[in-house]
DNA sequence: CTAAGAATATTTTTT
DNA sequence: ATATTCTTAG
C-alpha cells in the first residue's frame, strides 16, 4: 500500500479513525515532511488534544505499537529504518510549531494575523454572545439612519412576530448569510393580491353548500367572516369536500370551487412569502452591517464573526497570491477530522488551500489532502454542518474514498445489535464486522414509563455486578435530561460527573438570584413570579428590597433561601465584576462562565452530542424525558447537496395546497429524521462492553428503530484492574504551546471553595503567560490582555493587585539572577501519563531551573511535591542537574521556596 | 366512530 | 408551533 496523497476514509463508529489519522500524520513525518507544513484540524478541543497526545504517545512507544507496520508500509521504509529515525523525528516534532487544532482556532489564528487587512484589531477578544441590548440599539440606530423603519414594522406585521423574535431570526440568518443571495428578491415582482378573489370563491362555495340543506355544523363551517378566518378552516386544505358533514350534499362543483379557492390562497401565501423575503433581506443587510460595526467597535468577535471575517478576507478581499505567501506557504498537507460536520463556509475557506495542494506545482509539489468522517454520525446540521460535502468533495478533488469496515471498539453483540437496528434505516448502511477477539458483550432494550427509576435500577445492577462507576456513561437527549439524571442519581448517593454544558446563569439557584435582582430593579411582578417558581415558594415570600448593593443583596437572598450551592457562590463572585445593578440586569445574560463540575470520579452523564467521539465500557442510553423536538424556524431551507437552493416562508398547512413548498418541507423533514437517526447511531455506538437502552412505551426517541424489549449476550465484568504503577515516562516539549492553563490542563483545585481566589490565580497566571519578557512594558501590555479576557470576572482591584505582585517579581533580585539564561514559559511535560505545565523553565550552563508561580501558600506541601515531580522528570530526560523553586507572589514581596 | 375546534401543555443538539 | 386532550355534532 503506497502513500495515497488524496485519500479519505469513511470511518464508521469505532473503526479506528484516530489510529488512521495518527498513522497518516506520522507517515508524513517519516517521509521527511516538517511538522509545520502539516495542518490537522478537528472540531473539538478534546479531539485536537487527543490527537496530539496520541501522536506523541505513538512516537514514544513506536517499537511496540501496531502503528509501526502501517507507517512502514505507507512511507515505504523498513521498520528498522523508521525506528532508527524515531529520536530525530520526535525531537523535531517537539521543537516545531505543531498545527493541530480546531477549525475555529485555526481560523482565529488566520484572522489575527490579517486582522488589520480585515479592519480589525489583532487583539480582538473572542466571545460567545454579543452584548444583546447594545447590538439591538445599534441595529435600531442603523434602521433609523437608513430610513427602514417602515420595512421593519411591515416585516413584523407580516410575520406576526415581535421585534425580539425577529432579532433572533436575524442572528441565526447571519451565520449563513454568505450562502444566501441577499439580492435574490430585488427584481422579483410581488404576486397580485388574491384575497378578494378568494373571498369571492369562498362566498360562492358557501352559498352552494348552504343550498343543500345540510346540518347546522356544515352550514356553520362554511360561514366565513374574513380571509384570516378562512385560513383557519380545516376543509380548506382537504383534497375534496366529499367528506364529513358535507358528503351528504356533495356535488363535483364543490370541489371545483374548492380547488380554485386553494389556488387563490396558495398565491396569496406566495405573495406573503415574496413580501416577507423582500423585507427580510433588506433588514438582514442592515443587521449584518450593525453586527460588523459592533464587532469592530468593541473589539469582540463571536465564532461566527471570525469564520465570516476569514471568509471575506480570504475569498473576497485579498489577492490569493499575496495571501498564501503570507498566510503560510508552508501548509503542504491538510488533514481533516470529522469532515461530515464541516459547514459550507468553513470548507469554502479551506477550498483554495486544497486547490493549491491539488495543483501540485512549485512549493505544493508532493502535497497531500486527507480527510476522515462518517456521514452516519453527522449530527450538527443545525450548526451548519453539511454532510453532503463529504462525497461531493471527494469527487471534486479526485480523492480516493475507502471505507473502514471493522469495528474495534464494541463487543460483537453490540455491533450485531447496531447492525440490526440500522440496516435499512440509514440509507446505504453497511453492516460492520468485528475482529475475532471481540466476541461477547451485552445488549438490553427495556421499555418503561418510569424512565428514571428504571435507570436507577440499571445502574444499581451494574454496580452490584462489580462495575466501577467510572466505567458507566449515561447518555441523554438534552442537557436538561442530564441534570434530571444527575439529581436522581446523586440523591441515591452515587457519584456523578456531569459533562452537560450548563452555563452558570442557567443553573436554578443562579436564575433565582437573577430574577430576584430584576424584581428589585424593575419592580415588575413577572420577575417575582419567576423567582418564586424557581425556588418553589409562595410569591408573597419574595420581598422587594433595595438591590443597589448587588453583592450584598445577592448574598442576603442566598442565605435567606438557603440556596448556597457551588453555582450560586461562583455567581456571586462573578457579580463582583459588574459596575452596578444596572449593568447586572442588562448584561448578565452574556456571562460566559460555566457551572462548576461535580467530582471527578463517578458515573458520567452527558448528552449524546457531547459523547461523540468518546467510548465507555458500559453505556446506558436514556429516552428523552420530555417531549420531542419542535422546530420553529419561520424559514424552510431547501438544500441540493451542499447548495442552498431555496428558502420558503413557513405557513401552517401551506404544504397541502402548494406542491413546491410541500416538496421543500418534505425534504426538510427527511433531513431532520436523518439527524435524529444519526444521533441514535452515535448514542448506540459508544459502548465497549455493555449497552442498555431505556425506552418509553410511546412517543419514544427510539421509535424509528422499531426496537422490542429483549436482551442479548451476557454481562461480563472485567476483574477490577488496579492500574500497575506505570514506569515513569516523561517527555519534554520545547517551544511549543498547546493551549492555555485555564483550558483544562491544570485542574483547578476547588477545595477551598474560594472562587475569587481561584479566578485571581487564573488571571495572575494568564498575565504572566502573556508577558513577552519580564519588563514593565510587557507587563502593561499583558495586563491589557487580562482585562480583555477576565474583565467580567476579575474586578479591577484584583487587576491592580496582579500588577503589584508581578512588579515585585520583576524587581526581585533573586528572580533576575535565576532567569539569566534561555527561558521557556508554559512548558508542558508529560509525567506518568499526566500533562503538567511548568510556568517557567530556565536553561543555564548545562543545568535547568524550574519556577512555578503561586498566589497563595495554602497548599505549600503540594506545591513542593509537584515541583519535585517535574524536577525529577526533567532530570531523567536531560540527565542534567535541575533546581526547582516555588515562587510565592505575595502582596508585598516575592517569597522563594527551594525544592529538591 | 369520526372530525372539527377549543383548550391546554410542552417545546434541542454547540465550536 | 405543534401535540394532545376534551367536547360536541352528526
Amino acid at each position: 500500500m503506497a502513500f495515497e496523497p488524496f485519500l479519505a476514509y469513511e470511518a464508521s463508529a469505532g473503526s479506528g479513525k484516530t489510529f488512521n489519522l495518527v498513522v497518516r500524520y506520522l507517515s508524513l513525518l517519516f517521509m521527511g515532511e516538517t511538522p509545520s507544513s502539516i495542518v490537522a484540524l478537528t472540531f473539538t478541543n478534546k479531539a485536537a488534544n487527543e490527537m496530539l497526545e496520541r501522536i506523541i504517545l505513538t512516537l514514544e512507544e513506536l517499537p511496540t505499537r501496531s502503528e509501526l507496520a502501517q507507517i512502514s508500509r505507507l512511507c515505504g521504509k523498513s521498520e528498522e529504518e523508521i525506528l532508527q529515525e524515531r529520536p530525530k523525528i520526535l525531537s523535531r516534532f517537539l521543537r516545531s510549531d505543531v498545527q493541530i487544532s480546531t477549525l475555529d482556532k485555526f481560523f482565529g489564528r488566520i484572522l489575527r494575523k490579517f486582522a488589520l487587512n480585515a479592519g480589525l484589531m489583532p487583539t480582538f477578544k473572542t466571545v460567545q454572545n454579543h452584548h444583546e441590548s447594545a447590538l439591538l440599539e445599534r441595529f435600531l440606530n442603523e434602521i433609523e439612519v437608513s430610513h427602514s423603519e417602515e420595512a421593519l414594522v411591515h416585516l413584523s406585521i407580516l410575520s406576526d412576530k415581535r421585534l425580539a423574535d425577529l432579532f433572533s431570526l436575524l442572528s441565526s440568518l447571519y451565520s449563513k448569510y454568505k450562502e444566501l443571495n441577499l439580492d435574490a428578491y430585488n427584481g422579483v415582482s410581488v404576486p397580485a393580491d388574491t384575497t378578494e378573489q378568494a373571498m369571492g370563491i369562498a362566498q360562492e362555495l358557501s352559498v352552494l353548500v348552504q343550498s343543500k340543506g345540510l346540518s347546522p355544523t356544515a352550514n356553520k363551517a362554511v360561514e366565513i367572516e374574513n380571509f384570516e378566518a378562512l385560513l383557519k378552516k380545516t376543509w380548506l386544505v382537504q383534497p375534496s369536500m366529499n367528506y364529513w358533514v358535507f358528503k351528504k350534499g356533495f356535488e363535483p362543483r364543490m370541489d371545483e370551487l374548492l380547488h380554485r379557492l386553494q389556488g387563490a390562497v396558495a398565491q396569496q401565501m406566495r405573495r406573503r412569502e415574496v413580501l416577507y423575503f423582500k423585507e427580510l433581506f433588506l433588514i438582514l443587510k442592515i443587521y449584518i452591517k450593525s453586527r460588523q460595526s459592533m464587532a469592530v467597535q468593541n473589539n469582540e468577535l463571536s465564532f461566527d464573526d471570525i469564520t465570516l471575517n476569514v471568509h471575506t478576507l480570504l475569498r473576497e478581499k485579498l489577492e490569493s497570491d499575496f495571501l498564501y505567501f503570507r498566510l503560510d506557504s508552508r501548509i503542504k498537507h491538510l488533514l481533516l477530522d470529522e469532515f461530515q460536520d464541516t459547514s459550507v463556509i468553513q470548507f469554502d475557506i479551506l477550498r483554495p488551500l486544497i486547490e493549491e495542494i491539488r495543483s501540485g506545482v512549485g512549493v505544493n509539489e508532493g502535497g497531500s489532502f486527507f480527510f476522515v468522517g462518517d456521514v452516519k454520525q453527522s449530527i450538527y446540521r443545525f450548526r451548519g454542518g453539511v454532510s453532503a460535502l463529504f462525497h461531493q468533495v471527494a469527487e471534486h478533488f479526485g480523492v480516493t474514498l475507502e471505507p473502514l469496515k471493522v469495528n474495534y471498539r464494541s463487543k460483537s453483540e453490540i455491533v450485531d445489535f447496531v447492525n440490526r437496528a440500522f440496516l435499512g434505516k440509514i440509507k446505504g448502511y453497511t453492516p460492520q464486522d468485528t475482529p475475532a477477539h471481540s466476541k461477547g458483550g451485552y445488549v438490553e432494550v427495556l421499555c418503561s414509563d418510569e424512565l428514571l427509576s428504571s435507570l436507577v435500577e440499571r445502574v444499581a445492577m451494574l454496580i452490584s455486578q462489580g462495575v466501577e462507576p467510572e466505567e458507566i456513561a449515561i447518555l441523554t437527549a438534552t442537557n436538561k435530561d442530564g441534570s434530571a439524571v444527575e439529581e436522581v442519581l446523586s440523591e441515591r448517593g452515587y457519584d456523578v460527573v456531569t459533562e452537560t454544558t450548563a452555563r452558570l446563569i442557567s443553573q436554578r439557584s443562579v436564575r433565582a438570584i437573577i430574577e430576584y435582582l430584576r424584581y428589585g430593579y424593575f419592580e415588575e411582578a413577572i420577575y417575582r413570579s419567576n423567582c418564586a417558581a424557581l425556588l418553589g415558594v409562595e410569591e408573597s415570600v419574595i420581598i422587594k428590597e433595595d438591590v443597589d448593593e448587588v453583592m450584598s443583596a445577592a448574598i442576603a437572598f442566598v442565605r435567606r433561601f438557603n440556596i448556597a450551592d457551588k453555582s450560586a457562590l461562583m455567581f456571586i463572585e462573578a457579580l463582583r465584576g459588574y459596575r452596578d445593578i444596572e449593568q447586572v440586569v442588562f448584561e448578565i445574560e452574556r456571562l460566559e462562565s460555566t457551572s462548576p463540575q461535580s467530582d471527578l470520579k463517578g458515573i458520567r452523564i452527558m448528552t449524546v452530542h457531547k459523547s461523540k467521539g468518546l467510548e465507555f465500557e458500559h453505556v446506558i442510553v436514556l429516552d428523552r424525558l420530555g417531549k420531542g423536538r419542535n422546530h420553529n424556524d419561520p424559514i424552510v431551507y431547501e438544500y441540493e447537496g451542499s447548495l442552498l437552493r431555496g428558502m420558503h416562508y413557513r405557513i401552517k398547512d401551506r404544504q397541502e395546497i402548494d406542491p413546491i413548498y410541500a416538496k421543500a418541507l418534505e425534504a426538510e423533514k427527511r433531513a431532520a429524521d436523518e439527524d435524529q437517526l444519526n444521533a441514535l447511531y452515535v448514542a448506540l455506538t459508544r459502548a465497549v462492553e455493555s449497552l442498555s437502552v431505556i425506552a418509553k412505551t410511546k412517543n419514544s426517541w427510539f421509535d424509528p428503530l422499531e426496537l422490542t424489549p429483549a436482551a442479548w449476550g451476557i454481562l461480563e465484568v472485567k476483574p477490577r484492574t488496579k492500574k500497575p504503577p506505570v514506569a515513569e515516562k516523561v517527555l519534554h516539549y520545547e517551544g511549543v504551546k498547546f493551549g492555555r492553563q485555564d483550558e483544562g490542563l491544570r485542574p483547578i483545585k476547588e477545595s477551598t471553595h474560594d472562587y475569587a481566589a481561584v479566578q485571581f490565580g487564573v488571571a495572575l497566571h494568564y498575565t504572566l503567560e502573556m508577558m513577552g519578557d519580564f519588563t514593565p512594558q510587557s507587563l502593561a501590555h499583558a495586563l491589557e490582555s487580562t482585562r480583555n479576557r477576565y474583565g467580567a470576572i476579575v474586578h479591577s482591584e484584583a487587576l491592580g493587585e496582579i500588577e503589584k505582585r508581578i512588579t515585585h517579581l520583576i524587581e526581585d533580585e533573586h528572580f533576575s539572577i535565576l532567569i539569566q539564561g534561555r527561558y521557556y514559559k508554559e512548558q508542558m511535560i508529560r509525567h506518568n501519563g499526566n500533562i503538567g505545565v511548568i510556568d517557567l523553565l530556565v536553561e543555564r550552563n548545562g543545568g535547568w531551573i524550574i519556577i512555578d508561580y503561586k498566589s497563595g501558600r495554602e497548599e505549600e506541601a503540594k506545591h513542593q511535591e509537584q515541583i519535585g515531580r517535574y524536577a525529577s522528570a526533567i532530570q531523567s530526560i536531560k540527565g542534567e542537574p535541575v533546581e526547582g523553586y516555588v515562587c510565592y507572589l505575595m502582596e508585598d514581596r516575592c517569597e522563594w521556596v527551594k525544592c529538591l
